[in-house]
DNA sequence: TTCACTGCAAATAGTTTGCACATAG
DNA sequence: CTATGTGCAAACTATTTGCAGTGAA
């Protein structure tokens, strides 16, 4: 799937980062780093520092939720609501949508093509462009169903 | 659209309630008639909980929390998750999606036949039902773009 | 060297909980 | 009457902010 490993799309980042005349730091190579090893997991903000700290235990919870938001900004990385009090983030090359269970919290990762209908008719139709991104479907999994 | 007007519409949900069983308290009266009343605005809880209070100071703002839980139980509303800390409520019977222009806040009421495809998709392809009554799109509307 | 970034502590916002009193059935 | 619900205060959790020191370019 991935056209190019993991290392290098990090390094990617902050050379575009670079390239706009931001500054690269520690930080900020932590954080990426972490969101595309730990992408599977679904970590919310403090489990993702928690992750972090276990390497460089001097980048601080209140420093995490910076560098999230400046990437945001950057567009680097999306957010996601996961549950009712878990927000998520991935960087934006791995832009999925999720379904979670209401159940048992499982998390599913969505193809985007599941919604090209629906956005194709909301700018036919509304003339509005969906912006999907921070979306999660709630419901029941086949094994709570 | 409504087949049966709003007043009626909340003592049909207290005699649910009472026929079931549970109490029907001035809280939980008071809850889902602001609900009913106020239901355009999509209000947060602590906003819908200042416009109990307008007329019933004495209905704590905990005591709206604990009641739309309760009544969430009971399946008689549900939630949206709106913005980024904002939770909405919405009686369960008012069960309509919309978009959100995320710069002028106009909402679009949307078809539920917009879902159809999204939702046949979750179940073929995750096995997973979707309960998309939770969901507002948000984006930007045609004039806002 | 300089200005953006970060660590830390303290503030804030949203939500939940324990307990004694009130009230629906 | 008695179990359930509510008011209130206080606790909690997630997130944000002010400030002074640090480090990238």
């Amino acid at each position: 799937m991935a056209a190019v490993p993991d290392r290098s799309h990090v390094e990617d980042m902050l050379t575009l980062l670079r390239s706009r005349g931001q500054r690269v730091t520690t930080a900020r190579r932590a954080v990426l780093e972490a969101l595309v090893r730990y992408r599977d997991e679904h970590l919310g903000t403090e489990e993702l520092a928690v992750r972090i700290r276990r390497d460089q235990p001097e980048i601080h919870l209140s420093t995490v939720y910076r560098t999230l938001e400046y990437l945001e900004e950057q567009g680097l990385v999306h957010h996601v609501h996961l549950a009712h009090r878990a927000v998520s983030h991935h960087v934006a090359r791995d832009h999925h949508q999720h379904a979670v269970c209401d159940h048992c919290g499982k998390a599913f990762d969505l193809d985007l093509s599941l919604f090209d209908e629906l956005t194709r008719r909301l700018a036919d139709e509304h003339g509005f462009t969906a912006e999907l991104g921070h979306i999660t479907i709630g419901g029941r999994c086949a094994d709570c169903a």
